[in-house]
DNA sequence: TGTACATCAGTGAACGCGCGTTCACTGATGTAC
DNA sequence: TGTACATCAGTGAACGCGCGTTCACTGATGTAC
């Protein structure tokens, strides 16, 4: 009897309404916090359809994990990706993938809706082992990325101050963190996107030649 | 019988040895997750005992954060003041003030141990209105230092780029933020100084002339 | 095409445990006269 | 100096509620022969 699916829409995928209703309070009141009770009232399920799909809450909070990770891996394939389409040059494409990611963020209706990275992060000995790995291997994933990036930029630029490569590898992940607990702090809807601008500045003035003597 | 404290010792101020513990136990694994028994038998009360302190768990967590981000203030005001001693030059004075706080953070014993304010950021619907707005106004404070700080080194010095001065003044706490989140996640010691460090790279050639023609 | 069995995607009652909070009470210290 | 009372800093038993998890069961769909 219930209908709220149109004929159009696909059959509605229990385990990904699931999840997609668990991240959105994990992200706004904690992993502790969230009930399984609650989610499975918003899902229109039983307790019992919980535990069909996530053995615990645990696989629950690894499943969230793993698709949020995997999603961002996507987004910044794509975004640089195409940056890198626009502009064969490796600085220039950095700088207009930055400007990707601000404009993409800003367009986000609410803004950034959190990480839930940063969510394990401040819940860690909730998690096992597996977890804590799976969200190590994921920063470091996106430091070697960036860290990948800006070692192509330095063999054609050079840099105006000596290049800490790791550490600017991990700016981009820490410049974003940084400025969602900022976000959601302020209740603002720019100051993702005004960091990552920095950011960018940041980036073209170590590179980019004083006065265009290079260019 | 329980001696642990030497005669030289002030008496254990229950109150503060109380939140000693929270807060540890906050930053671990999170606010609702850290039970009030667990403080208490910790801490050598009972839970009336407790109770005798705060008047409930949310009452804890206000103190945690008003006494987190007074000790922040206190923090700043010290690095900075010093800093502007040692060099009348606003943007010299900045560049030793960061260097300082990247110097202290590196010292601590394993590393920093995280921000109460992020931490309540991502379990933000536990608290009431009266702890938000806390951390709301402790967030923009920290924007009208900097910001007010950066107005002064841009009156003697003209920067490279446009500037941002909310995103600038924003970006000290955003990178520390942000750099704490990763810290945790990989469990190094030296990423909070690291991103410090860019951070204080970005101002200097934001602001100081390409080749020392003005000084 | 019909029947038997297996798998899928759940239901819903029941469990026991741990949580935050209350409350009557207590013993030590401080203050008034 | 002695006595009466108040305040401080707790104790510890009891409360009821909500939580994660288990489990026997079920009805719809898929597959084998």
């Amino acid at each position: 009897m219930d209908s709220r699916y149109s004929s159009m829409t696909v059959k509605p995928d229990t385990r990904t309404l699931i999840m997609d209703i668990a991240e959105k309070a994990v992200l706004e009141k904690g992993f502790e916090a969230t009930s399984i009770d609650e989610i499975v009232v918003a899902a229109h399920i039983s307790r019992g359809g919980f535990f069909y799909h996530f053995k615990d809450k645990n696989a629950l909070a690894r499943a969230l994990i793993e698709r949020y990770i995997d999603a961002e891996n996507a987004l910044f394939d794509d975004i640089f990706g195409r940056a890198r389409e626009l502009n064969d040059d490796p600085l220039h494409a950095m700088l207009i993938g930055l400007k990707l990611l601000a404009e993409m963020l800003d367009d986000l209706p609410n803004g950034h809706p959190g990480c839930v990275i940063a969510a394990a992060a401040y819940q860690d000995r909730l998690f096992d082992r597996g977890v804590r790995e799976m969200n190590r291997r994921a920063i470091l994933g996106w430091r070697a990325r960036f860290r990948a990036m800006f070692e192509e930029i330095a063999k054609v630029y050079t840099p105006r101050e000596p290049l800490d490569l790791n550490a600017l590898g991990d700016m981009v992940s820490g410049v974003v963190e940084g400025a969602i607990v900022l976000q959601r702090v302020l209740g603002e809807r720019q100051t993702v996107s005004a960091q990552i601008m920095q950011l960018r500045t940041y980036v073209k003035l170590l590179f980019a030649p004083p006065m265009q003597m290079d260019h």
